[in-house]
DNA sequence: TATGAATGAGACTTCATTCAT
DNA sequence: AATGAATGAAGTCTCATTCAT
């Protein structure tokens, strides 16, 4: 009886098999995960989600927590690997770097499903410090470091003031990530809606001016 | 980690502290839904460091949930409505007025324990969807409001260029706002660390310079 | 501030003191214990009905089955007792004497709060055996021996046919016993009101009748 | 003190048993419920009595109060529908018949462990205000509409004499229910024991004389 | 004597996990 | 491989009881 869940028609037989199943439990789990918290959601939801048994969740994962890994390992680090990889391949002037690699970031994971990951990570830290620990080393820090490597490039060519690089990256992060946790959380409560792209486009306008040497342009 | 937790010696069995006890409650509770997000966080846990027993919770709460509630609008939205007011009082330069803003709003709250507020709004937001209204509506919302204002008297003194300033006041707050919400997450586990007050006024300048009318300094 | 709780005026100062508390505790308990049972009637609302502290409640009876034993000995039992006495006094023929025990059972307890006790020791009899074995002893059989009395009375007399005086009381005192009850507990939701004298004089004429030697009137 | 529980062997920790599970749920209860009252009884022994664990209890039930409705409305109702359309469908002269009804109610529902009823809904009336009202207005009343029929009955027939046979079915129907509370109740502390059938035999005999029109047999 | 805040055992209920089918 | 009925540990909440005041 759970197999409605497709955005189109009923469902045929066939097509049961497509997605292979870990891939759909992973995707309803991240989903419920970024929604409501780990510890708020249930596997039964999980499992009725993903179309399948709850009995089945077990086939795959070991346990919620193994399934809370997988979601951020097996799913959530590739793509954001894959995104870093493409990210880090941009060439040009160190302006139009930092604005490639925002509006990269945001094409491939802010307006993605993965966007939820910040927020889910933010929420749950704490409660699963290794995990936490793994994330920042692999996700967080590697992601800064490609950001402050472009700051320094800047620099080094006399586009950009002298300036703690590793600073400036994170202040160049920020509004950016900070975007991507609100959309899953509070965006939804606030009735002042507003346009990610524009307030990206805001923010690098004024970051790259702030950060750029004085001229009289 | 928290060591306080009993004021001198050795608890009686019996003990009446008259006025205090529910507040004890809501800070305890406050850490810990800080910490572990709401579902996570158990009753047991939050009368133990408020050096009380399971029952007393319910002798000035109904319900976990209500727990949860007076932790926001008792505790929470006044100290912020207080550090709205003392904010919005400030004179001076709008360039003077912006840093003031932020610079203050770290002391009042970023270095408070208050700043978990946001981690956990952003945590809990979609689990209680009237209180995330709620909290929208009364404390970010009006902030924003603060900060447009200012950005738009600067606008209008023809310090700052013109731009969208709501816009501008997001990309504002969120470096601020993040900054917080990251002490209580991710931070822990953060190898690389960092000082937040330098990266405010980093921030800071970057954001009054990039936000400035062009000049040849 | 919970002084209220009488059924005219403002209760004044002095009459603070004129019932003694443990009765005014035990009349509380007993409406209680008969409305909701023993189980379900928390000790929070007896002591709120009694116009005293819970606390206090313990100074007079060192536990809720104590309370309840309280309510069966100290209170019931003697005005049962008092109603046996003053039946077993009676004079005349049997057939009028079967007539007045009914009808001053019904006076004296039918008619009055003592009427919930039937309700009550039904109910939870077998969660205090104790209590229930000395009911059945102390109330019952002897309420049981009186009536089987007069019916023996009367066979001898020759005013009833011969037959098993203990079971012709049981039968004479059923529905009268069973309208305390049902007075207690059903009559309430029945829509089909009735008049408990009118029941019991039907009752009484059917049964003398019945029991009569046959006759030709 | 009652022996069943389990069917045959010791029981594996992990079975599964089809269908039969909520009935064996709700006859566990209904023994506890009519035993204890509905406060008293704990839902572990009732899961204990039906051979199953705690958690099953809602796999069927969603809260023990559903438990109580499934005891009353699923099981009791039928069976008190069920009994009440055979002594409906009876033939014959009134005398006898108001006979058959009450030995047909005694043999399909005092003897059985449906008689527990009548106490359990007398106990707890108040605290399920709507339960009770709908057990008065599909079991009490209807069953009294059947008495008061025959009644009437046996008045137009010249049988009986004429009197308000509403009141004549009270006074008819009230030994049996009582002897079916009593047998639940304070039965097994008295020790003066007797034989409901001879009980209900010289009810029905005085009954039945005491409403015939007089003659001389 | 009287209070009522405080306690903690124990109740109902949830849900991650198991396993017969 | 898949199911879902069954489990029981653990959580929230209640309430009889205690005792400092």
């Amino acid at each position: 009886m759970p197999i409605s869940r497709q955005t189109g028609a009923k469902r045929r037989r066939w097509e049961r098999r497509k997605a292979s199943r870990p891939e759909e439990i992973v995707a309803a789990a991240l989903e419920l995960f970024v929604e409501r918290g780990f510890s708020a959601t249930r596997l039964d939801e999980v499992a009725r989600r993903a179309g399948v048994s709850k009995g089945t969740l077990y086939l795959y994962f070991e346990s919620k927590e193994a399934l809370f890994r997988a979601v951020l390992l097996n799913v959530a680090l590739p793509i954001l690997e894959q995104a870093e990889k493409r990210v880090a391949d941009h060439e040009g002037s160190a302006r139009e770097l930092v604005q490639q690699l925002v509006l990269d970031w945001w094409g491939m994971i802010g307006e993605t499903r993965i966007s939820g990951i910040p927020k889910l990570m933010v929420a749950e830290a704490s409660n699963f410090p290794e995990l936490a620990r793994f994330f920042v080393d692999n996700v967080v820090r590697r992601g800064r470091r490609i950001f402050t490597r472009v700051i320094e490039r800047g620099i080094a060519a006399g586009e950009f003031r002298p300036c703690n690089a590793r600073y400036a990256a994170r202040v160049l992060m920020a509004p950016m990530v900070f975007a991507a946790i609100w959309q899953h959380s509070l965006s939804p409560f606030d009735a002042d809606t507003y346009d990610v792209s524009d307030y990206l486009d805001l923010h690098l306008d004024v970051f790259v001016r702030g950060l750029s040497v004085a001229r009289s342009d």
